[in-house]
DNA sequence: TATACTAATTGTAAAGATTATAAAGTAAGA
DNA sequence: TCTTACTTTATAATCTTTACAATTAGTATA
């Protein structure tokens, strides 16, 4: 079910010149099947039991690489490393002040946003980001003793 | 008529435990005269002349006091280094990919994003981010060739 | 299947931003 | 002036990410 989206990215990597290594493979599956959004790091660590020799640096190049044709998203959260996303579609998200619980959001507007801004500073705009903070409910819980 | 903010700055800073020195006035002072949104090397850079045996830990160091008190903003943008702005009130960022610059927006609404992210969420909302990303007018200019 | 070409991986070094630490200096109140 | 706690300085350390060169390995072709 899951792998549909898998198998998609996996043929528009081959409709390029992209290889098909048992690493890039590894890492592209990992994160379409994972729910949250993990780092660098975090993928390094899941895979280093399949690939005990395989370089953090591989895990870097495959990730700038499948951002390159936009098969993933890179999230830029100013502390600490990047975060990645294999939904590329737009979407939002709400992240948990204390635990770093990242959820999907889904919102439609903001266009409007957009041609304001486009009109008051003559820029060319492109794209917006927008991320919601606060406390999840758990952690929330945990705050009223 | 600008010394105006700075002077109060400086009078909430005297009413908390918070000593004042040459390097962290000067500091302050930058940040407030600052039309950009400098990064903590820009002061460091341009409080140099004045204080060649500042430490950039001392940029830092009151840098998170300044954040602390709540007198400026750090802003982080997934490279590179984090910027920071004096003006504390509500406003929007548009940023030009191409060349940095980073333009002021003032936008009234959203807060009703955080409401539906409330309810959709069960989070505890607390705030929320927003830029706009772009080309500005001179750098769009230039690639129309 | 063997060959050749080129991309990918690996291991390590390097870069860049930020933080930690300890010693020395100094602001501010008594 | 004295005292004390806060601040600065200088430097090392940390953390994430990138650069680099040598080795390995996909894939197209014969
Ligand atoms: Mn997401
Ligand atoms: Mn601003
Ligand atoms: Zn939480
Ligand atoms: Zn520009």
């Amino acid at each position: 079910m899951e792998n549909h989206r898998l198998q998609e990215a996996l043929d528009s990597l081959k409709s390029t010149k992209v290889r098909m290594t048992p690493q890039r493979h590894a890492i592209l599956e990992f994160l379409f099947n994972a729910k949250t959004h993990p780092t660098a790091d975090d993928i390094y660590k899941a895979l280093e039991g399949k690939f005990p020799n395989m370089s953090v640096a591989t895990v870097y190049n495959n990730l700038r690489v499948f951002k390159e044709v936009g098969l993933v998203r890179e999230l830029t959260y100013g502390d600490s490393s990047s975060r990645f996303d294999s939904n590329t579609s737009d979407h939002y998200h709400v992240i948990c002040e204390d635990c770093g619980k990242i959820v999907d959001f889904h919102y439609p507007g903001l266009d409007e946003v957009e041609t304001l801004a486009e009109h008051v500073t003559n820029f060319k705009v492109k794209e917006h980001r927008m991320e919601i903070y606060g406390a999840c409910p758990e952690c929330h819980k945990l705050k009223q003793h």
